[in-house]
Order: structure tokens, then C-alpha cells, then sequence
DNA sequence: TATTGTTATACTCTATAACTATA
DNA sequence: TATAGTTATAGAGTATAACAATA
């Protein structure tokens, strides 16, 4: 949906960050990569670490992890491995070739962002950072539908 | 999923503008109704129009619309009746009740913008509207998707 | 008994195509 | 034949619970 009240702050931000969003995600996919598994390609760049981990940091739950790391293993992108200090673990890590596609995404990304910000200076993109950042996005939880 | 490169703005306005529009749904919520009504109700304030325009206007399906005037109309929130000018068409009006709906739901969001928003000031405001509005969401329709 | 990863199930959203009634 | 609304169907995405292996 879309579409309408951008006269209120609220809406205006919500839908320039769903259409940010969407050009964002096209980005991730130049390198032929759906986006939730460029994501996380860009988790596993700093370093490796076990599933467990990896789903508390992207913030999604472990069973969905399980086929995006099919989905990476079998590209040749990413790889699980047994941790021999506790055999339950997967270790999962990076590939040369999953870092080669995350630096095709990465440029990828920039170019959008040119795209995006291009008409705002970069003063102005600070800006523009800065009273983000003052948003107040986490106040006390509210639950989302109802009847 | 979230939780990654806020240092690139394109994700920052991104998982902003994904915070902010759950939260405005939170607020679309409180009075009973399910957020895309709520948006429904919206578009209709305004005064009658088809269904046809309807959708247009939401940029959702026409068959999607159908379920959420049915939920609508069953809780007397709004009304369809037939164009008597062309019998193929529906003509949707918001009902007394609807507009008292949407009275309470315009004083939940403005209540949920205030929460948002109160860290700034209004000239804040004003120039984060003016960013916003000039990033550039529109160019070249890119897909989304890749295998 | 608790934890890690996996599988299975279900529920929401959305996109599409077929159907009806009018024109 | 074309259009407005409706219905039906299928696909993606997500949330939850049950399960096997290991601790």
C-alpha cells in the first residue's frame, strides 16, 4: 500500500523509508543475491560465528535461518561448520567467493545511495543523519493490529 | 529483519522509516482498527468515489480492496451502493461511525508523531520534511528480486 | 534437562487469473 | 467486446511448535 498522508511527518518518513528500502533491496540483488542473504553475507564479513549468533544479530528466527544458509552454502558463498568444541554448533563463515559477491553489493549499495542523496549535499547529508538518529523509534513497544 | 549498516543513510532512513511506519500502525491500531482500514477510511474522508478509484488512489488491487470493505462495511464504517448512472459500479462513502473512527485514529497518530518527533524541534521538523522530500525515490523503477 | 540446528505447520500478504453482471 | 467488482488460487514471508543430536 501507499500513498497518501505525507502532509504528516509520520507517513512522509514511512513511506520514503519503505521506497528507500525497496531501491536498497534492488541493489542487493544486482549481484544476483536476494536480499536478506546479501544481509547476511554483510553479518559474516567482520568475522564468523555460530547460528545461534548469527539470528540474534539480524534479529530473525533461527529456523529462517536455516534456508538462507542453504541457500548461501549451495552458491558457494557461505559455509557451516561443526565447532569441535561443542558438536551441536555450526560455525558459519564467509567465502573468497562470498566476499567477492559482498564487494560487487557493496558498490552496488553506493551507486544507489548516489542515486538517493545525490540532490543533497553532503553537509546536508549529515544533516539529514543526525535528526534520523534523534528519532524516537523505541519507545515502549507498541503492538501493531488489531480487530 | 534489521539490525546492520546504519552507516550508510540509505539503511538508516530505511530501518527508520520501517520503525516509524510500525509504530504509526500501532497508533492506527488503537481505535480497533486494522491499519489498512484505517488507511481506507482515510482516502475516503475526502468524499464518495468508485471502487475502481479507490484502488488507484491506495495502489493496492481492486480485488484486495474488496475484503477490507467488506470488514468495513460490516462494522458500519462505511457504506457501498450502486451507481445508479452505471450499475457495474460501487460507490464508497465513509459512514458517521467511520468518520468518528478516524477522528480517534487522527488523535492516536498525532499522538504517536509527537512521541516520534519530540526530541526535535519544530524548525527540525520542518527541515527533516525538507530532506526527506528531496531524496530521490523515484528514478528508473528498478526490480527487486534475483535468485 | 537444556541447547543447537532442523523440519513441519500454519497464518498473513500479496499477485494473478478466472468469473458475473453490466455496459 | 470491454469494464467493475468478485472469487479462487497460488506464492512469498513469517511465526510457532515439534524433533534429533549433543551437551
Amino acid at each position: 500500500m501507499a500513498a497518501l498522508p505525507t502532509d504528516r511527518l509520520g507517513f512522509l518518513l514511512s513511506f520514503r523509508g519503505e521506497l528507500t528500502g525497496a531501491r536498497i533491496r534492488a541493489a542487493l540483488g544486482v549481484a544476483g543475491l536476494h536480499p536478506r542473504n546479501a544481509m547476511t553475507l554483510m553479518q559474516l564479513a567482520p568475522g564468523s560465528m555460530s547460528q545461534r549468533e548469527l539470528a540474534a544479530a539480524m534479529e530473525v528466527d533461527p529456523s529462517q535461518l536455516v534456508a538462507i544458509l542453504n541457500e548461501l552454502e549451495s552458491e558457494g558463498l557461505a559455509e557451516r561448520r561443526r565447532d569441535p568444541a561443542d558438536r551441536r554448533r555450526h560455525i558459519v563463515e564467509i567465502t573468497e567467493a562470498g566476499a567477492a559477491a559482498l564487494d560487487r553489493v557493496d558498490a552496488a549499495v553506493s551507486a544507489a545511495e548516489r542515486e538517493l542523496f545525490g540532490d543533497l549535499t553532503e553537509a546536508e547529508q549529515v544533516l539529514l543523519r543526525g535528526l534520523l538518529d534523534r528519532v524516537v523509534v523505541d519507545a515502549g513497544e507498541h503492538d501493531c493490529d488489531a480487530g
